[in-house]
DNA sequence: AACGTCAAAGTTGTCCGACAACCTGGTAGT
DNA sequence: ACTACCAGGTTGTCGGACAACTTTGACGTT
């Protein structure tokens, strides 16, 4: 048991598995909030707290009274929302992740990494760039940056196949959340080389900030994709519950 | 007032218009719950359930004992997982949107359009092409598909420079929600030409599904976005709460 | 047989009150 | 100066109650 945090973020979790696993599927109906509270022995109020954060997910939608029910939701292969971690990324495609020319040292941080960091320019900051393979074929050229007090270069060089969250975590730096920036791209001579494709090869840049609840910034990153590696998908909610009348 | 739905909503959204506003900034504690309730006039409970909600779209951090508090959210240009339309995408960056070479007609589905709407493949469907301007400056070249029986060829072309999504909500099918692909790519002859660019210019081209509540897709886009007109950013939540121990 | 009306059961939405669990800051004692 | 403790404030959970709404089926009428 992974004990998450709170009841109702163990309800939900739960509420997710059975929509994920496909014990529910779109359009069924979920239990009354009773019945589910009941079988579960917690009250009904955890269980409607529960349900209110999988309604604000969008994975159900309520109707007052009829029922919740869940919400038509296809398999998303990388949903850029959630998923994190070019690791985990490649694993969920069913390949091997790897890594190659892996090199950790300290650089003056570019100017768009200070801000990020909130440090002042040229700053001397920790740096990890690594090319990563799946299945042995190079997709993704990443680099990494974050406060030299926070991880060193020979603290990242140790991370080895081990996530740079997990190690950021044992410091007391949990990430909470990242906000990442999409833009298509040409590979230019040195990312061409890396990945072994022709100068101009077509890319997706992922530049992402991550930071603790706080607002802590502790890890700025550039990832470079190869454009035909991964399909990234997002759900996007709206327009509006309502018809937005205009009469 | 767009009394959008429930009581729960309404005051989640008021919470969202203060953070949004900067009557709350990052790191702000809130008022306590009971004292938000009562300056509302509603009951704790449903205070707690529209906090639930933003707590869950990552607006804000409860830490039990203590408060509830503004996360650190930067201004985010234009959130994928949230914003929608190509007009509104425009006009939030304060300039004027506007459309050009605007064509519909009835036409064979693409394969993958067929498959998303759910008809057989080469049934006709209506097609809304228009080039979306910026001030004049031409950034959006989209292709907007739905069903034959939702919205006919005429009526696409009298929406003009209203919604397509008001259109289809009239005729009760209210879009709820859309799953979205991102892939870089370079201009054909045909969309360099509609963009006034040079053929191979760096796009970013985003197919989307809309669908309703109950997972009926209602319609299907293609917008290619000239690669410099916006950036797309978008809050990735995770990787979790928990540092993961994998001792 | 077909149709409209209405009542009842089921479900979500909101409210109230209470207590537990937890955090924070100050105070008294050492 | 330091520690232990305490009191107040805040979120987390519980239980019950009633309102608002939807759905279903029975019933009576046409």
């Amino acid at each position: 048991m992974s004990t998450s945090q709170s009841l109702r973020h163990q309800l939900a979790d739960e509420l997710r598995g059975l929509i994920r696993s496909g014990a529910l599927t779109p359009g069924d109906k979920l239990p009354s909030e009773p019945e589910l509270a009941h079988d579960r022995a917690v009250s009904r109020s955890s269980m409607r707290a529960a349900i209110t954060m999988l309604e604000e997910e969008g994975f159900v939608r309520r109707r007052h009274g009829s029922g919740t029910y869940v919400t038509y939701r296809p398999a998303l292969a990388n949903d850029l929302s959630r998923n994190f971690g070019v690791s985990s990324l490649i694993a969920s495609t069913g390949v091997a992740p790897g890594t190659a020319e892996e090199t950790s040292e300290l650089v003056a941080a570019p100017a768009f990494v200070a801000d990020a960091l909130g440090v002042p320019a040229e700053t001397a900051v920790s740096a990890l760039r690594r090319v990563r393979t799946a299945d042995g074929r190079r997709v993704v050229d990443t680099i990494d940056w974050c406060r030299q007090d926070h991880l060193g270069p020979e603290e990242l060089r140790e991370i080895g196949d081990g996530s740079l969250y997990s190690a950021l975590a044992a410091r007391g730096l949990v990430v909470h959340h990242g906000v990442a920036t999409i833009d298509p791209g040409n590979a230019d001579a040195e990312t061409a080389r890396r990945l072994d494709v022709p100068r101009g090869a077509l890319l997706l840049t992922i530049d992402q900030i991550d930071m603790t609840a706080e607002g802590v910034p502790v890890l700025v990153s550039r990832e470079h994709h190869l454009a035909d590696a991964f399909a990234f998908t997002v759900v996007r909610h709206g327009p509006g519950e309502a018809p937005e009348v205009r009469r």
